[in-house]
RNA sequence: GGUCCCGUGGUCAAGUGGUUAAGACACCGCCCUUUCACGGCGGUAUCAUGGGUUCGAAUCCCGUCGGGAUCACCA
């Protein structure tokens, strides 16, 4: 019998010519203090996704922060799907984020690294070397099943009720074929797959573990999965099993929406003889749809897309903490605590991780970022802006490099204990005022402040006064002198005591010029607005408010 | 439909049998202040639901409801 196998696994792979051996000492265990080696492996199908990022930043926290190995895997056994530049796709997006990998591809065809290759496509061999290898003990055989016989297998099980529905037990015709019936069905140039014998008669329970979950208890696997495909690929599943004990991993943590395949993978390492790594299912982002929540979906969110960030002018950083606080909550305790420390040097516990999908909240993202934009030098700050306008806004860029001094010069006025920004994209729209040549003609003013008395009047003897030279104290000295002239109370407290005896306040006074200045009511200090823009445009801006409150 | 997972304010969440049920974002108010901010202080608002166990339940058990994942030669 066993002579049998051997000749059906030579009918199948006669091609395949090393040994499993080979490949267990080949890729041989790992030293010891990679006592943890985490993996990123996507699919090289189109541009990366936040939870993409999401998982891989923390594989890379989890394995860095214990000084183990993060690697990258590119799983591209799907040769319907794959993308042509998909794989650097990956490599520049996770490079933009700075998560770095110890091992993986480096570009579209080189690897680097003792446990490569590291794309499926490349490890045709190993797999099929396994597959032989199973084959030749019995526990791996071909099936000749059409689709169509497949479909009529499951439609019957459905109508009669059956608690198993797939290729198994009673159902999986070509496990009971003979050696001499599958060679000869192979030699007649029959298509088939490579399925894997479930362990399993009869449903059983097993209990698996989870680092997030725990326990879980769920039936065992009785299906005869597909291991090797009809273009001679491995499935997810046999790969998975295979690359994760060649390449060592010792902890595997990917999305949740595997967890019904564990029973599985679980199956898969011990009827391969090798030891499971430890699992930690991560749930997704989600975002509320009506009344349910579904997935971050790259098609009908924009957010969805990690390009967006960088459209949008997020740090990087910022869009990494928003992450982390997902990841563990603590991290934001921590941020605190340690404000000067590298968002590298935080532990990230698995078992910390939430069991239910956090819902993506942008207001958060937005104030985490406006925190860490804050915390940046005005270096930093302009050196984010340049980076950004070179790439998305060549106006703001053209603007930059005509003065850079000029421009950096203003950083301050917005940036000084301050949280107006975001993302650089808010720039140009928010301090218009500052960097748009052509801000008077666009100016848009409202005039619900034409119902204070004397404002042009007020405006008038501003112009009058105005001094670019004057210290912020005298600047401010000639606008308390004004308000008193026109009886606008320059004590905001005595004013709030009684507000009916005067015209209005110095409040009311700055933001008429301030206004004018910046069409808006929030702005920064518009004593060192002023400085900015000069004298000329100050009184130019002064000068059209009255002007269309004149007419 | 089968199997599994999840359910604490609007959002992220701490919590493991006794807490006035932390904290952050958002929102509102107050203080500081020449303004806008920053900062400080405070406020609104939560244990899905019904039973049980217990002196005592967000926490343990059972049911219900709700949301999600998965059931491919896709990953």
């Amino acid at each position: 019998m066993e002579n049998n196998y051997k000749k059906l696994a030579e009918a199948i792979f006669p091609n395949i010519n090393k040994n499993v051996e080979y490949y267990e000492n080949l890729y041989s265990e790992r030293s010891k203090k990679n006592n943890v080696v985490t993996r990123f492996a996507p699919s090289p199908t189109g541009y990366m996704h936040l939870g993409g990022l999401y998982i891989s930043l923390i594989n890379q926290s989890f394995a860095h922060k214990q000084n183990g190995t993060f690697f990258l895997r590119i799983e591209d056994t799907d040769q319907s799907r794959i993308l042509s530049n998909g794989v650097t796709e990956i490599i520049n997006t996770l490079h933009n984020f700075d998560i770095n990998f110890d091992e993986g591809p480096i570009n579209e065809t080189e690897d680097f690294g003792e446990y490569g290759p590291y794309r499926q496509s490349d490890r045709k061999e190993i797999y099929q070397t396994y597959a032989k290898y199973l084959i030749e003990q019995g526990k791996a055989y071909p099936c000749f099943c059409t689709k169509d016989e497949l479909e009529k297998i499951r439609e019957n099980q459905n109508k009669v009720g059956e608690s198993l529905i797939g290729y198994g037990g009673k159902y999986a015709v070509c496990r009971n074929l003979t050696v001499n019936e599958a060679i000869k069905k192979i030699e007649n140039g029959e298509s088939f797959v490579i399925r894997l014998k479930a362990d399993n008669n009869g449903i059983k329970r097993v209990t698996v573990k989870d680092i997030i979950r725990g326990e879980i208890n769920m039936e065992d696997n009785e299906i005869d999965v597909v291991i090797i495909k009809g273009d001679g690929l491995p499935t997810y599943h046999f790969a998975h099993v295979i690359d994760d004990h060649l390449m060592r991993t010792t902890h595997v943590i990917r999305a949740d929406e595997w967890i019904p395949s564990l029973p599985l993978h679980l199956q898969m390492f011990k009827t391969l003889g090798f030891k499971a790594p430890q699992y930690a299912h991560v749930c997704p982002i989600l975002k509320l749809e009506g009344d349910s929540k579904r997935k971050l979906s790259k098609r009908k969110d924009p957010e969805a897309r990690v390009g967006f960030y960088f459209e949008q002018g997020f740090p990087i950083i910022a869009v990494k903490e928003y992450l982390l606080n997902l990841i563990n909550s603590r991290f934001e305790l921590w941020r605190e605590k340690n404000p000067e420390l590298s968002y590298k040097d935080f532990d990230i516990n698995l078992n910390e991780m939430s069991k239910s999908g956090a819902l993506f909240d942008l207001n958060k993202l937005l104030n985490v970022s406006k925190r860490i934009i804050k915390n940046m030098t005005d270096e930093e700050v302009f050196q984010g802006i340049l980076n950004w306008s070179k790439l998305y806004s060549n106006n703001l860029y053209q603007f930059i490099i005509k003065d850079e001094n000029k421009f950096k010069s203003s950083i301050p006025i917005w940036h000084k204990n301050r949280m107006d920004i975001a993302k650089w994209n808010e720039i140009e729209k928010n301090f218009d005022y500052l960097y748009d040549l052509n801000f008077l003609q666009k100016l848009n003013i409202n005039n619900e402040f034409l119902n204070f008395p004397y404002v042009l009047e007020i405006l008038k003897d501003y112009i009058e006064s105005y001094n670019q030279n004057d210290e912020q104290s005298v600047w401010f000295e000639k606008i308390k002198n004004i308000a008193n002239k026109y009886n606008y109370c320059v004590k905001i407290k005595e004013y709030k005591n009684n507000p009916k005896n005067y015209n209005g306040s110095i409040v009311d006074v700055t933001t008429f010029i301030r206004i004018a200045l910046t069409g808006k009511k929030d702005s920064p200090d518009i004593y060192e607005i002023s400085q900015y823009i000069k004298e000329e445009e100050v009184k130019k801006r002064i000068k059209n408010l009255i002007d269309y409150l004149t007419k």
